[in-house]
DNA sequence: GACCTCATGTAATGCGTTACATGATTTC
DNA sequence: GAAATCATGTAACGCATTACATGAGGTC
């Protein structure tokens, strides 16, 4: 009966169950750290907002805007919140992976490896870098430990996944670079004089 | 001036510079444990082959196929290869990251906890599952370490990163459970009597 | 007789990105 | 004066899924 709500439209209804907020700014949510594992265009929010507001999950009240429109500060309903409630234990429909590092991984065979080892240096210096940054959001966590049914609780399990898996990737980069040195130099053991 | 070839389509080239299929047998080839990161249904691996040989990166042969159309044997051609390898060494595009189990995670505190757990307990069974057949095929492959240039290279590496892959998402899920069964019972702690 | 595997294709629809359009305020 | 941030929206296009259509051969 009724239009089934994309997957957006929930990441949407999780950030406003938070705070209300502007199209505009759920989109700056999602890109912080913690919310990183769902990401739109503020076209699409936009689009999507409307359709949620449509089922009658959202509502909003206008405020001035600094553009042209008006600004429309949204808030999750009742309905809205009990649609989140209902959605977040339901089994996750399969995803299918694609990931373009690994695809290449699968191709590397037939590439220079020199330069491939360059990209997987670029490639670690990413995960490094976010590693950093969960980890230091992790250790401002864990002073107090969040209780289960505060939204920080949400933050801290996100986290904790996003966190073991920039190590996981961090640590497949370096197996990766490790892998390929030994291709490069092949010839016994490491016991080159390093001059120039 | 060239079309651009979507990632799709390189994932194609990888598949045929391993062996020449058809486009069917590509789809099933894709959903082999090494080469699991991109998949695509079968129609569109058919358009976009339509593609690649328009761009002259694969050809055909045919041969009598068992329904009304012909069965065509797709193979990659030196453009194609030229093309796959240029692409493999080029830097990823940063991928937006859309994660279902992440995303109810992060909404998790408005749920039932024993809802939650049981949800967390299925996609662990899925991915002990899949470490397992992952792990089996490590095992087989360890033996002899694939040389660089070779494309078991390429599997034993994408393998690699399914391998930790899986392992860090179990322990997450573990991880998870726990947390959420202390929030079941912040009682005292584990000095229960088991029975029943 | 029903269903699965092999094999190719078309058509409808939905999800997502990119580009375009507007415009005030603040920062360099 | 140029650029970034805040704020909303439309339009065009591309990628992906699902369903439909055809049909042989083998298995239960």
């Amino acid at each position: 009966m009724s239009s089934t709500i994309p997957t957006l439209g929930f990441a949407i209804l999780s950030v406003l169950a938070r705070a209300d907020s502007t199209g505009y700014e759920i989109a700056g949510r999602m890109r912080n750290p913690v919310a990183r594992f769902w990401t739109a265009s503020h076209s699409q929010i936009h689009t999507d907002l409307r359709r949620l507001l449509a089922a009658g999950l959202v509502g909003y009240t206008t405020a001035p805007g600094p553009g042209p429109q008006e600004k429309k500060i949204y808030s999750i309903t009742g309905e809205g919140l009990e649609a989140l409630r209902e959605w977040v234990t339901e089994p996750p429909r399969p995803q299918p992976e694609r990931d373009e590092l690994v695809l290449k991984t699968y191709a590397a065979w037939l590439a220079d490896p020199a330069a491939l080892s360059e990209m997987f240096r670029t490639a670690l210096r990413g995960h490094e870098k976010r590693l950093a940054e969960y980890e230091a959001a992790w250790a401002s966590m864990e002073k107090e430990a969040p209780a289960f049914g505060t939204p920080r609780f949400g933050n801290m399990a996100a986290l904790r996944c996003g966190l073991t898996y920039e190590r996981h990737r961090a640590d497949w980069c370096r197996w990766m670079i490790d892998q390929l040195s030994r291709s490069l130099k092949p010839s016994c053991d490491a016991s080159y004089p390093s001059e120039e």
